[in-house]
DNA sequence: GGTCGGATTTGATCTGCATCAACCGGCATC
DNA sequence: GATGCCGGTTGATGCAGATCAAATCCGACC
């Protein structure tokens, strides 16, 4: 959980290369422009379970995240949690107008990120209309994840919930790395819980469920679907 | 929940003057900007529960709220409804870059707006980074709002969820015209418990509950908040 | 291999909120 | 001023998921 200081060298590879570009927001940027955001950027790796920014810490840096997982959550003063949402490669992370973030987010597993100080990167997206606009384009992407994620709080089932996530995050892990049939699941069953609205037990239990009727198998770090589209449904209904 | 079919007469009410215009996205522009506007904005009228857009309808328009509240809201396949916010004056609606809107938005009352073309909006912005910018802090802000409504929805009990919906309300109420007692609650109970995730008969227990506990009287369209800092320690909670 | 500790699963029980149902009050209509 | 209706409240009961508790699994470390 504590911040780490990693000693920072010459990134080990040029933005051009990078492989998360299309999926980042670095995709609107030109070659000249890539060079130039280049200069302002900075790997930075981060061991598992520790925190990249913290709620309230002042907002001194964005981060578009390279490799890994990140949980994103926010706590309540007594220490309820609630995860607003898991990051992986190739989303920009922090980016906000307030002085502070509004959440923590910290590594599952292993994570190496692309760090920003908020000023050279406010000045160098300043003037840049169309990285403005797909800025934009993320922000809407988001906030429509963002109320999706509300429905899916306030109005469904445990089994709905459960079904949901795991088809939303075999969708997107498909969308980075192409179709598999087993879908990883490096967060544990409290992140998951924390997620979803549920208390750990309920979500055990509803895996369990999901498994003696058919719909998936239990892997260590994962699952496996064994019929995605009874899954689906689940999810869609 | 109809469309209202309005002939639109040339506005009566030059930008310049806008009510809501230091509370909107045109905060932003310059007088010379804010005549290019007003060009493209017709005013229109919607009626009590008449529907200004429909989730998976096509994205014409944008909507600026001028006048009134409206709830916006998903539905899923069965009809159990999340509203995801209600919108005040000032309101910018149905930005979005895809195609079809992800949310339903319906008026609560008599509604004025002013509104867009999606088209001619979007050339409008193209190349206006400091309304870019302006459109990125209202979407930032958005996402903050959706996050806290996520930790409400997911790790806060009925009492908490009802006594931060009052809160809230009042603040927004209070920073649109101004400090007052009485809270006006235009939006029907079952407004009330679809944006909570709860049911409307747990919404009206909770009410009577914090009456009978002295923190609010219950009046005719609203309520008054007796003990302000007693709801406002349940809603921080 | 043994053992320690954290993560997960499973079981038993409890409870907050949902559900089902009745009732109340205002207000519009005849 | 009776009637019907709609939104809201209140009451009785049920249940999904929380809570409490224990067992199991598994990798790390000796």
């Amino acid at each position: 959980m504590k911040i780490s200081l990693v000693a920072v060298e010459p990134n080990e590879q040029p933005c051009i290369d990078c492989s998360v570009r299309q999926f980042s927001l670095c995709a609107a940027l030109d070659k000249a422009e890539l060079r130039e955001l280049e200069q302002l950027g900075r790997h930075v790796h981060f061991a598992s379970c520790e925190t990249v920014f913290a709620q309230e810490e002042m907002t001194t840096s964005f981060f578009n995240l390279l490799e890994g997982v990140m949980r994103l959550y926010k706590l309540l003063p007594d220490g309820r949690r609630q995860i607003v949402g898991f990051a992986l490669p190739g989303e920009f992370l922090g980016m906000t107008t307030s002085a502070r973030h509004s959440f923590s987010a910290d590594a599952i597993g292993p994570v190496a990120v692309c760090r920003f100080s908020r000023a050279s990167f406010a000045r160098f997206i300043e003037n840049k209309a169309h990285l403005l606009r797909r800025i934009n384009e993320l922000a809407v992407r988001e906030l429509n994840q963002a109320q999706d994620h509300m429905v899916l709080l306030g109005r469904r089932s445990a089994e709905e919930k459960v079904a949901t996530f795991l088809i939303g995050w075999r969708d997107r892990l498909v969308h980075l790395k192409g179709p598999t049939k087993t879908v990883a699941l490096p967060m544990s069953r409290q992140d998951i819980a924390d997620y979803l609205g549920l208390t750990i037990e309920t979500v055990s239990r509803t895996f369990t469920k999901l498994e003696r009727d058919g719909v998936i198998e239990i892997l260590p770090g994962g699952v496996r679907l064994l019929d995605p589209a009874r899954a689906e449904a689940l999810a869609a209904a």
